[in-house]
DNA sequence: ATAATATAATAGTAATACTATTATATTTGC
DNA sequence: GCAAATATAATAGTATTACTATTATATTAT
């Protein structure tokens, strides 16, 4: 059976060479999401990885610059697959409310269906946005990597449900205040909520964190 | 002329040797909040730092196991001073919708005053947190640390302001998950603000960051 | 078939994050 | 007041990390 295969397009300014174009490269990815799962950022180095994949610490480097570079193309990864999803979802929903509604219900929930994007697992990469992925952007070099695009499809995201919170509000003032809120806070909330209990309200319900965040925005935009 | 002296202690199981014992300890922490925001928490050493105070690197373990509890004394020093003000401000006001408010304005307001605690400059302490802070717990130690009582200061910010949030509607649902929006989300968006600012809306006002976060609670509890 | 080029592996280096040991103060007991 | 005990600081290491320069091995082109 065929199924509909779609493909992220990673910017070519994102990595050295392109991992997609060889076996190794897939591999590198591939891996280095199991990887940072199991170890942490921190702790995960391309030596470790070369290990895992049968291969040496210098092939990765031909792929990606360093560790950091590599991070920066896994988020830049996920927010395409997150706008792809964002696009077809909210694409024949005419009702402004419903619109933001879908969009904060697909930049909020769970990720636990792997629709298996060939070598990308989507569950492990969703939990290294969680644990990992402001790492990519707390660094001293946040503007000049902003110039250079690096998070150019995150912005995109932000923008795209900034202008269905307007749709809803066309006077509401905080429109992408309230969209990386939401976006950050979700990811932050399912962080506490594994970690630091104390810190959210996890137990009570079903969908704590995407109703806690659907029902703050309705409330914020009236 | 003399100044009421208050004096924020910090829980001994996050440093080897108490810094405000000596004159060096002091000089580590005084240096290094300088030194972190200057270089980013990454880029800091030890060995630099040991340089700057005309000491030796190793003189510096003796203090503090690590830079990572460096990071978590400087963080517990700071949710500290915050509830200190957070009590202080809040302790006479009666009506809990102002009381709330309150805890809200110091918890999201730019920290441009230097109050001159000894040896902590506490601008620039508030711009690590900012920076900085979330690489505390986002490791793969947080769970264990967390154990160790290493977050217990900030969670008990987030359940004080809890409380205040519960004090005006007592059937909310989600107090924590809202309070530790408020205060991390304030904090990303002054990072935001600065070096990614279309993920913001920034531009217009006065204290948008402020305004929008109190207005957020507002809406949100009714 | 040979030259040109792409790709991978080897073998390094400088810096980092520590630690073990030694040296130098300071305090304490008598 | 002086040796012994203890606290504190500096020296000199080591293993690991994050790379890089060089060499080896494929692959492709002519």
């Amino acid at each position: 059976m065929d199924k509909l295969q779609i493909h992220i397009v990673i910017d070519s300014n994102l990595y050295t060479k392109n991992p997609e174009s060889s076996d190794l490269g897939r591999k590198i990815v591939s891996k280095s999401i199991e990887l940072i799962n199991e170890l942490g950022f921190e702790t995960f180095t391309f030596k470790k990885l070369g290990l895992q994949i049968g291969s040496n610490e210098s092939s990765i480097y031909r792929y990606f610059e360093n560790k950091h570079m590599l991070l920066i193309y896994l988020t830049c990864w996920y927010w395409s697959w997150m706008e792809y999803q964002l696009v077809f979802a909210t694409s024949n929903i005419t009702s402004p409310k419903d619109r933001l509604e879908t969009a904060i219900h697909i930049l909020t929930r769970k990720i636990d269906i792997d629709n298996s994007f060939t070598f990308i697992n989507e569950i492990l990469l969703g939990k290294i946005i969680i644990a990992e992925a402001n790492k990519a952007h707390h660094t001293k070099s946040v503007a000049a990597e902003n110039e250079k695009g690096y998070f150019k499809t995150y912005k995109r995201v932000v923008e795209r449900v900034s202008q269905m919170v307007l749709a809803v509000n066309p006077v509401y003032e905080f429109p992408h205040m309230l969209t990386s809120t939401v976006i950050e806070g979700s990811h932050q909330q399912r962080h506490f909520s594994e970690h630091l209990p104390s810190l959210t309200d996890t137990g009570k319900g079903k969908s704590p964190i995407e109703r806690f965040y659907i029902d703050l925005v309705h409330k914020a935009i009236g």
